[in-house]
DNA sequence: CTACATTTCCGTACGATGTACGAGAATAGA
DNA sequence: TCTATTCTCGTACATCGTACGGAAATGTAG
């Protein structure tokens, strides 16, 4: 194996992975890049969805032989967390802290939504992720500062930053999986007729009332907003 | 094929699976049943992990071939989808509302994490599963049963529910990943040790202070309760 | 009872996947 | 030039979901 070591989920040490300098120059000259590869994942994910990311595809994708990607991530799950950390580069973490920790936690959140809506596979990726890359650590970092104002403790501050990011992934799986629900009419249509056809058998009075009275649609912008505004001005410092 | 028919998640119709009553007896008798097929896969997936529930082995313990599986669920998403509505079937919903839609509502997320924990594949099964069985739709009606009274439309009262699962599976599943770290000492000694080299070098204050001070640590239940108390306190029926 | 239609059971087989293995090629230092 | 090191990647294998189709069991029609 070349310079990384590996990282991320099974029994591979994080620091090998994520902060080895350069190991001296021996031997053949890599031919392709971890950076490479890693992209290479990313777009095929963004394009034909995570379920296309196969090493073979990745391979094809970058040029390789498929196992020669194994000289750069010691499994596919290592993949996977190198995929997260590549697109959480694109997190801005410029110094933009008003002070006001609520406003700044929510651009914090909103930022996220957008990555996750860039890159449709990441909430169902992140379930999967173990050790944070450096990225990740990066915007962390930002976050825990936004936080400072709170005065909490380290778990607090850790624990509403997990907590805001599993809103974020969960509403953002949930609005994905309603856009694409949109663009399949067929079966969002089947299962309209099902569930009308559940509420019409008696036993789902307040089921009926409700597909009777939906009520006005929002923008899934709208409704991300009010519900992260709810999350975090429940927020105390106690 | 039997009398299903499928379910869930490509080109099948939910009410062929779901609300079929029992079609006319013809042929040869069936010698298990989706019942006992579901069962099995849950029991794999409750002692040996979700990853583990593959075709051979629910087979393998039920007593049958592998084929005959398909008589039952037309494919493996389709099973997924059954053991989910199979153990929602452990939520109780007898009358026992308040009236107190928030202290409910509460019940109602405890409730669901105790399920959770109790399937911790849950979390990760749920993020897959289209169409809701009888005995979610049993729970939704519970649910919604309880929201009546913020007299808030239908779109709003789903999108509620809908939040408050995904929160409570985003919950549990950090909770488990976390006791499954306090389970492999190596594991975690060698992430504290990742992180707290990546806190030395200087970049990353924030981070130093955090683990430096973590505070006191709370049970997890504990932690549950503040956030979904937050949560729900932040609902509003404007 | 005999045919036949229907339904279930399941052995075999196929394509796809992740990846172990190891032979060969390229490079750096001796 | 020799040797140690590192990367490349073809082959091979275990495992997965599941298509196919014949055998077996059951109901109905004659």
């Amino acid at each position: 194996m070349p310079r990384d070591g590996g990282a991320g989920a099974p029994g591979v040490d994080p620091q090998q992975l994520w902060l080895t300098p350069v190991q001296p120059r021996r031997g053949r000259r890599p031919a392709y890049s971890r950076e490479a590869i890693t992209a290479a994942a990313v777009t095929l994910a963004d394009t034909e969805g995570l379920e296309a990311v196969t090493m073979r595809k990745v391979a094809a994708r970058v040029g390789a032989g498929v196992m020669s990607l194994y000289s750069y991530a010691p499994d596919k799950e290592t993949l996977l967390n190198l995929m997260v950390d590549h697109v959480s580069g694109e997190l801005p973490t410029a110094n933009t802290l008003t002070g006001d920790w609520r406003a700044d936690l929510k651009v914090i959140a909103h930022l996220q939504r957008a990555l996750m809506l860039r890159h449709p596979w990441l909430p169902a990726a992140l379930s999967t992720r173990r050790v944070p890359g450096p990225n990740t650590l990066a915007f962390l970092e930002h976050a825990l500062a936004a936080l400072r104002p709170t005065g909490l403790d380290g778990t607090a501050k850790l624990e509403i930053f997990a907590q805001l990011t599993a809103f974020v992934a969960g509403h953002v799986a949930h609005e994905i999986a309603q856009a694409a629900a949109s663009q399949a009419p067929d079966r969002a249509a089947v299962e309209a007729r099902y569930l009308a056809a559940v509420a019409a058998d008696g036993r789902h009075p307040e089921l009926a009332e409700v597909l009777s009275a939906p009520g006005r649609p929002l923008t899934p912008e709208a409704t991300f907003t009010r519900f992260l505004n709810r999350l975090i001005d429940g927020l105390d410092t106690g």
